[in-house]
DNA sequence: GTTATATTCAACCGCATGGTTGAATTGACG
DNA sequence: CGTCAATTCAACCATGCGGTTGAATATAAC
């Protein structure tokens, strides 16, 4: 288990519901970048893509690290795990396609979020 | 493969970065409910989670049928599998934790959505 | 047919987003 | 030291978000 708060969710998914941040993961998955060199092959700014780059540190998905003069940007893959265990929640919902009710039965154990009356957003951050 | 295009990927990715709708999946997923029974527990208003709603069936994450006056929600897990699929690309990445590159060359078949150069965000929505 | 209930719509608010441009910072190098 | 290159910062803009309230809609119930 990654055991990601509730805020630190939120990031993760913020971060990964733009495309070009999606393909900047991509990118550096296959090997670490400078920030110029990621943000290469899209036509926007270099801030633009500063900017996206730092949206992905919040969530912490990349790590930055100074390298003379440049910043090696490289991927940290801990976070997008959370995410998936998030959704690993639902597997059985499009695989069995189960009755939702005995589903909740069988799976009622899951952690899962609370962010009922008035604690979203207010949750602590990951340090 | 679900194949989900890049533009509802992003609705996808957007719908689950809000703690609130995270919990509402969640809830309607142990049994479909209606718009009331759904908002019950959060302190907002009803509009506000009618909206929570909207944003989920644009990313097609629910369903909403007429029941005489109400409406029955009910979760539709395909989007979320799509979701999912697209993070476990990324399963190497934390479980070996492999070198970036020789990993790259392992798996350079996944197809991986292109947004470089101005592709992003026009891209073919789901019908 | 009128009234009550469930839900959405519309307008509004404060704030975040994703982009721009131009200036500032930081480090390499002649 | 001066200058160039890589990156970020700051200010700005248009748009979207998440919330509100009050009106509108649709169906049920009396």
């Amino acid at each position: 288990m990654v055991e990601l708060t509730v805020a630190s969710l939120d990031s993760v998914f913020h971060a990964l519901s733009d495309a070009t941040r999606r393909a900047i993961l991509r990118d550096v998955s296959r090997e670490a970048k400078t920030v110029g060199q990621i943000a290469e092959p899209y036509n926007m700014s270099l801030a633009a893509v500063s900017k996206h780059l730092q949206v992905l540190e919040r969530a912490d998905l990349i790590r930055r690290e100074k390298k003379g003069n440049f910043r090696m940007v490289q991927l940290n893959a801990d976070n997008l795990r959370a995410a998936q265990e998030w959704l690993a929640y639902y597997e059985t919902f499009w695989t069995g396609q189960l009755d939702a009710l005995q589903n909740y039965l069988e799976t009622a154990e899951t952690p899962g979020e609370d962010v009922r009356n008035g604690n979203s957003g207010t949750g602590t951050e990951k340090g």
